[in-house]
DNA sequence: ACATACGTGTGGGAA
DNA sequence: TTCCCACGCGTATGT
């Protein structure tokens, strides 16, 4: 991995167009060959490009123009005074990759495992059941035996009230549906989501935090009738 | 801007957890109190953490572990071994600032000086119109001088059609609005999502990505009756 | 501070 | 490969 501190300025062409005025920022350039533009501010990069670019430098009067160049993008960044470049070297493993935990993914697998905890009674289907408009989180049937589409989120927004709404549209008129409604499953419901909803008829419950304790899966195992705590 | 490199793993806790195992990476802490963990490949920070966290260190057998804290997150780094450590003099200039062009801003004020454009005969009315579901990007008549709720993306996914479902829906039943329907003006707008405006009986048109060229902005100047060209 | 929407979003998984 | 969706999305803007 290599820094450069230098007084430069960015063009940016590809997918949209962008320009950085003149001023002294941090230039990293990987060993996959992807660089990014950092200022003093902030996680992202001003500017950046993927992997795999190919660096071409030349000569101009007033500074050096370095080319980082792919197929369909190009980044121009020209130097008019180098600080500092160093070289530090890292070893690269491709091991090296982020564990996630706490995922939406790894929350509809709970939430599929414990039907529970989004109503009393309800039992699980099935999970990803498709439909003309896309596949359902989590197909349950309720106490009374009535279809329910779950659509799990984190944080559900107005996009979580439209999804579930479609799903419930296209298993009435395509798959013959006659019993369905919507459910919202998520950690947080935002209040204008609760709102859509409460219009389209879709419910929604929220899941406790405490979800990941796994307070649902612990089940007693010394009598004859194992029972949710 | 200060750069180390060092053996460390990394664990964050916060919005989810992840974990990193034993490696050599690169710090980047910047002096917005900002920090990102980097290996030698990509554009993005394996681990991070926004600006305004506090750094704590402090002495352990093994390692040095540096705790970067804010109200909600934390990001705990177990430092074994640092091979170096940098501080990068950056300026830094509040007007540092990306200049960005062809933004779907952009797109949307063009679309709106070129009402044409997504319909011979069409006409401008409001930009931003509110509807109880949230403002339309573009409101406008057509030709036989109905309605139109215009929304403007430039790549269109099944959540536009829902949007503009949402708008139509919103201005049918709150703003009294009897005759008016929805249009997806994009660059690129997908097939399922062109599927699904079909089934919903909303419009789609694709603007050319010659749009940035100006060609319908261009008018002549030297007639009484200036012309679109 | 909260809520919403854009982005050169990025990345991953499935068809 | 393209297409779609989640993300500790980040970041800016309006309230």
């Amino acid at each position: 991995m290599r820094v450069v501190v230098a007084d430069c300025s960015v063009i940016y062409t590809g997918r949209g167009d962008t320009k950085l005025p003149r001023a002294v920022r941090a230039l990293i350039v990987k060993s996959d060959g992807s660089v990014s533009v950092h200022n003093d501010r902030g996680t992202k990069p001003l500017n950046y490009m993927g992997k795999d670019c190919a660096l071409t430098i030349t000569s101009e009067e007033d500074y050096d123009m370095w080319s980082f160049d792919t197929r369909k993008e190009s980044l121009q960044v020209k130097m008019y005074q180098i600080y500092s470049d160093s070289l530090l070297p890292l070893e690269r493993s491709p091991e090296d990759v982020l564990e996630r935990d706490g995922t939406e993914s790894q929350l509809q697998e709970w939430i599929a495992a414990n039907p529970e905890c989004v109503g009393e009674g309800f039992t699980f289907v099935s999970r990803e059941y498709p439909t003309g408009a896309g596949p359902v989180d989590i197909l349950m049937k309720d106490a009374e035996g009535v279809f329910v589409a779950v659509e799990v989120k984190r944080v559900a927004m107005l996009g979580a009230v439209d999804q579930v709404s479609r799903y419930v549209e296209a298993l009435k008129r395509d798959s013959g549906f006659t019993e369905v409604y919507g459910l919202i499953a998520a950690l947080d419901v935002r209040p204008k989501t609760q709102d859509l909803a409460q219009k389209r008829g879709i419910n929604w419950v929220t899941v406790p935090r405490s979800w990941r304790n796994g307070d649902f899966e612990v089940v007693s195992e010394d009598t004859d009738n194992p029972e949710i705590i």
